[in-house]
DNA sequence: AATATTTTCAACCGCCCTGGA
DNA sequence: TTCCAGGGCGGTTGAAAATAT
């Protein structure tokens, strides 16, 4: 635990700072199980040592499985700039209408990107006297044909909002949109992840493991280092602290194909070395992880593999559209 | 290669709003 | 009507990573 933490800490039996694997894994079965909500009720339920607040925030910027990974397109860019110039700072709003993405996503990369774009063309640009206004015309890009479709099918309202209730606010605010009707229940969201990955991690009582057969040729051939497969024993004491859903969902097709193989042996090193696409790096990642946790695996170049991939797990798995059908629960 | 500086982003803080008692 | 707890939101922080010198 950092320092930055540590005082806070001494307060009260509270955890804060970073979040672990544990944590994450304990945070979203209970979810699965009860719903989300309720959150001081939830974090005490779940067992986890956090406020309610700290479990909300890590479910809504972190957890939740319909967030979009990976960088900020120059649609998504575009559509942060123009509904920044219409609302300002209204983040959550902003990010209403910005499928995936977080208020405090988007809210950071304004901050680190395009304030900073504002700014240099302010300077350029310092004859506007009024700050406000030149944020507003210096960073609102023409839109191709595609944004500006996008635009308006994201932004195109009907209902009434709660700014709209607000008579008379700004004019920068007109055209505020409705909140977003989304009633999506906890349970509905969950079944957004892979199914493999659902069911590892939110097993049915007494239910067997699926097995599972996916892209396997790479990693034949190649019965060294025994791999636990004891997911149980995963969670209790997980040896590092990847992402959390990246690496179940690896673990689970890593588990696929070994139990496809029926020899629950795997060279982890070697696959990882040998393997030449995404698809299969991902396996050997995960291979490479369920080998680091068992006792099998206990050679340095190892464990430095294991850790190396395991930390690119989320560039591979965005980079890859053949790991798309997991991820979307469309693989039968 | 070492150090300094800048950038990124996860997580917290505090204010405000809402709903229930 | 008032009080209080919970939740949501925007602002801020600071460690880690990336980049520059």
């Amino acid at each position: 635990m950092s320092s930055r933490w540590s005082h806070s800490m001494d307060k009260g039996k509270l955890k804060k700072g970073p979040w672990t694997f544990e944590e994450d894994i304990r945070l979203l079965r209970y979810i699965k199980l009860n719903g989300e909500g309720r959150w001081s009720a939830l974090a005490k339920a779940a067992g986890l040592q956090r406020c309610g607040k700290s479990c909300r925030l890590r479910w809504v910027n972190y957890l939740r499985p319909d967030l979009k990974r990976g960088s900020i397109t120059p649609e998504e860019e575009h559509l942060i700039k123009e509904l920044h110039a219409r609302w300002g700072n209204r983040w959550s709003l902003i990010a209403e209408r910005i499928p995936g993405r977080t208020d405090n996503e988007i809210k950071n990369y304004w901050r680190s990107h395009l304030r900073r774009q504002q700014t240099i063309r302010s300077t350029i640009n310092n004859d506007c006297p009024d700050p406000q206004k030149a944020e507003i015309t210096d960073i609102v890009l023409p839109a191709t044909p595609q944004q500006t479709q996008f635009i308006m099918s994201t932004v195109t309202t009907s209902s009434s909002s709660p700014l709209h209730e607000e008579e008379g606010t700004s004019s920068e605010l007109q055209g505020a949109p409705p909140p977003s009707p989304q009633v999506i229940t906890s349970n509905s969201m969950i079944t957004n992840y892979p199914r493999d990955l659902q069911t590892h991690l939110f097993p049915e009582p007494h239910a067997t493991q699926p097995t599972t057969h996916h892209n396997n040729q790479l990693l034949a051939e190649q019965p060294e280092v025994a791999v636990s497969l004891d997911v149980d024993q995963l969670y209790a004491c997980p040896p590092f602290e990847p992402d959390a859903l990246s690496f179940i969902l690896y673990y689970q097709i890593c588990s696929g194909y070994i139990e496809a193989h029926d020899h629950h042996h795997v060279q982890a090193g070697s696959a990882a070395s040998t393997a030449s696409d995404g698809t299969n790096n991902a396996m050997a990642a995960a291979a490479a992880a369920a080998a680091y946790s068992s006792d099998d695996c206990e050679s340095d170049a190892c464990m430095d593999l294991s850790t190396d991939l395991l930390w690119n797990i989320d560039p591979i798995y965005s980079q890859n559209e053949l790991l798309d059908p997991y991820w979307n629960g469309s693989q039968s």
